[in-house]
DNA sequence: TCTGGGGTCCTAGGACCC
DNA sequence: TCTGGGGTCCTAGGACCC
């Protein structure tokens, strides 16, 4: 059997390439993709890292930079994302037996079995065809290990040289590339774990794996820190993930453009988020048993403040949208305190179970058949006719006071339910 | 580098029990 | 009442990623 072998696809600068692609006179512009609430960046061209913007910059902060240098700066319009981002998975899909679509950005490719000494060509290969049928600019990143594939991809990115496209596959790149990278930049390596490794004398990622004593990585960093190390030594901690793997716990929460003073408006915001979750929820067929929610005030204003948590326990294990967002009332209204703006707020479903698991027990409390396909229904229709067709009113009509603040939002080019124009 | 958004997983350590 | 041993379950918060 050949020696398995990973390919880490990216988009460079995703959400500002999609952004690009319907606006060619910003070819050469600095562009930058704000986050939700229009907080802070969370796409950024190279023109635009080079004006010193970093991720994760609240805008307001760098609004005078960005005016003087004429950036062109967009709100976040994930519907357009994912939309492409389906275009570039697809095309993707053509060049592997076997991917892993890792984010919205970013693909994981089996190309096991190929000879090594013809993928920096293949990748070139895959780089100019996505770029060519999608319009998106990728870099390719190719090792023994997912951790190697992205620390490879990391450098193709850098490099003028590599043109996008790096391959780790002869111990002599692998050794030069490690001793490049800064332990920081090591995928799984977060500033925690980089102040940790520093202190023992640890500061590139060749260091770390010529690091002698596993154990003391395993007491610095759990077994999350050793699989990192062993990775880059080559061995495979990390497989494929073809198939999701299933959520245990699955979150929304928003960030409100205007403050809200309400019971009513934040039962309502509160729905949304439940009915956001319970679809997730049902979509890796699963159910569950308790809900945490909280409301918050900001953090960042000289208000009062005041941080609300409540937990639910459902009777039985439930996707059932509708039951969810009855529970939900009542710990709205026990959390909820008159007097406080409360700024954000969020759900947070736990106790996963898989249906199947739920469907054996015999307890009443649990989803009823028909529930379950009414679920399925709702779902089915909202897919086909846009996210939102049916819901509960509970959550509301379209235009809410707190919803997000979209300031610079692009048009609409595309919807999720049609087909895409060619890009040429 | 006080990183003003959103989301998920892991684990140390407490609570509880035998 | 204090002490020790050992196990499971649960949760808050740490850590990381995009």
């Amino acid at each position: 059997m050949s020696k398995k072998i990973f390919a880490l696809v990216d988009c460079n600068s995703f959400y500002c390439s999609c952004e690009r692609l319907f606006r060619p006179d910003l070819k050469s512009t600095a562009i930058g993709v704000l986050s939700n609430n229009d907080g802070c960046f969370v796409s950024r061209t190279p023109e635009l890292k080079k004006l010193g913007v970093k991720t994760g910059d609240p805008y307001f902060k760098v609004k005078d930079l960005c005016k003087k240098n004429n950036v062109a700066v967009f709100s976040a319009n994930f519907s357009l994302y994912t939309n492409l981002s389906d275009r570039v998975m697809k095309t993707l899909a053509t060049f592997a037996p076997r991917i892993e679509v890792y984010s919205v950005d970013e693909a994981f490719l089996d190309l096991t079995g190929f000879n090594p000494d013809e993928l920096v060509e293949y990748s070139r290969e895959i780089k100019r065809i996505v770029e060519r049928d999608t319009g998106i600019p990728v870099s390719v990143g190719v090792g023994y290990t997912k951790t190697l594939a992205k620390l490879a991809n990391n450098l193709a990115k850098k490099s003028k040289k590599a043109g996008g496209v790096v391959c780790l596959l002869n111990d002599k790149h692998t050794e030069a590339a490690l001793e490049r990278t800064q332990i920081g930049d090591v995928w799984g390596i977060g500033r925690a774990s980089e102040s940790k490794l520093k202190a023992i004398g640890i500061h590139n990622a060749k260091d770390f794996k010529e690091y002698k004593n596993s154990k003391n990585i395993l007491k610095l960093l759990t077994k999350v820190g050793l699989q990192t190390k062993e990775e880059l030594e080559g061995n495979i901690r990390l497989n494929l993930e073809i198939v999701p793997i299933k959520k245990k716990e699955i979150m929304c929460s928003r960030t409100f453009g205007t403050p809200v003073f309400d019971m009513k408006v934040l039962r309502e915001s509160i729905s949304n988020y439940i009915t956001n979750t319970a679809e997730k929820l049902r979509k890796q067929d699963s159910s569950c048993s308790k809900i945490e929610i909280f409301a918050r005030t900001s953090p960042y204003k000289d208000v009062p403040q005041h941080f609300a948590f409540e937990q639910v326990i459902l009777s039985g294990d439930s996707s059932n949208t509708l039951k969810m967002i009855s529970y939900a009332f009542s710990a709205v209204e026990k959390l909820f305190k008159e007097g406080y703006e409360f700024k954000k707020a969020g759900v947070k479903l736990t106790n996963i179970v898989n249906d199947t698991e739920g469907q054996l027990s015999l307890l009443d409390e649990n989803d009823s058949p028909r529930t379950r396909s009414l679920m399925k229904t709702i779902d089915l229709i909202n897919k086909i006719n846009g996210p939102g067709t049916i819901k509960s009113a509970a959550c509301g009509v379209n235009d809410k006071a707190w919803s997000m603040s979209r300031n610079f939002k692009s048009p609409r080019y595309v919807t999720g339910y049609t087909e895409l124009p060619k890009v040429t």
